[in-house]
DNA sequence: GTAATTGCTCTAGCGACTAGAGGTTCAACC
DNA sequence: GGTTGAACCTCTAGTCGCTAGAGCAATTAC
């Protein structure tokens, strides 16, 4: 069973060596063993964790919700609901955020096709960004 | 003209207290006059740029941006094709955050829906999370 | 006149990294 | 076995866009 640097890490997971570090310092990855010349030696355990955070975070998950994730993964027996609901909130924010940039969206695309302007002085866009009323939504 | 305090000005706009004192001190807004006192006072104009700030925050323009609007609302004759293009980046950038988000939100549903588990050591969940090629898109 | 509210400056902190300085160790090749 | 160059180490400080708090001064309402 061979071990990794930590360059071998961050090839495998995408991770960057100083954001490896990173989550060793707030206590995401445990401490690895070092060689005699105190560089990291990881095992196969420390790659799959860290593949697992380097996932999670890619779905956006807090850290709060990843050290949960990563606490209840240790007990393999343990019931899995407290994981399904750091999902179920996850999906609930994913929601909202889609919804808000939905709404946004429109209202920057009304910005443009309402521009019937050639100067700065005679310009929707910058009326429209002055005046809150003017909004299709609020945010 | 009577004029503003920085309280009336955050009530009006909604941006804090302090956040209009940052906007100030990077350059955002101008330096007001100030009272014998050393408090602020703001006129009609410092009011309505700090709306505009606060509009154009709110949807998502960074500050180099609100700089650059705003450097260019100065000088009413210019053409308005500048702006144009910094509301159609930012209409790029929703577009692809919209459809990242779409992608996501999907895999986090079918990470709840396959789910057939009851304990963490058979969780769906943790192993998709564990492994990246059970992804359905690339992220 | 006095009390409550609002304002001031300054420093430090947040999350989640990222960049750089200045030095050490490892691995591969000859 | 020696040398070179890539990879590694720690530490500090910076990023963005604010936010919080300390400790004090000014304004406003009654």
């Amino acid at each position: 069973m061979r071990d990794y640097s930590i360059g071998d890490l961050a090839t495998d997971s995408g991770v960057k060596i100083p954001t490896i570090r990173y989550y060793e310092s707030v206590g995401l990855l445990p401490p690895p063993p070092r060689t005699e010349g105190n560089q990291r030696r990881y095992d196969g355990a420390a790659r799959d964790r860290l593949r697992f955070i380097a996932h999670a975070r890619a779905m956006g998950f807090p850290m709060p919700s990843l050290k949960a994730m990563l606490r209840i993964a240790g007990h393999k027996d343990a019931p899995c609901d407290d994981i399904d609901d750091l999902v179920r909130g996850r999906l609930i924010e994913v929601d909202e955020r889609i919804s808000r940039l939905t709404a946004l969206r429109a209202e920057l695309n009304a910005m443009l096709e309402s521009r019937h302007h050639g100067t700065v002085g005679e310009c929707r866009v910058m009326e429209v960004l002055s005046d809150h009323h003017e909004c299709t939504h609020e945010h």
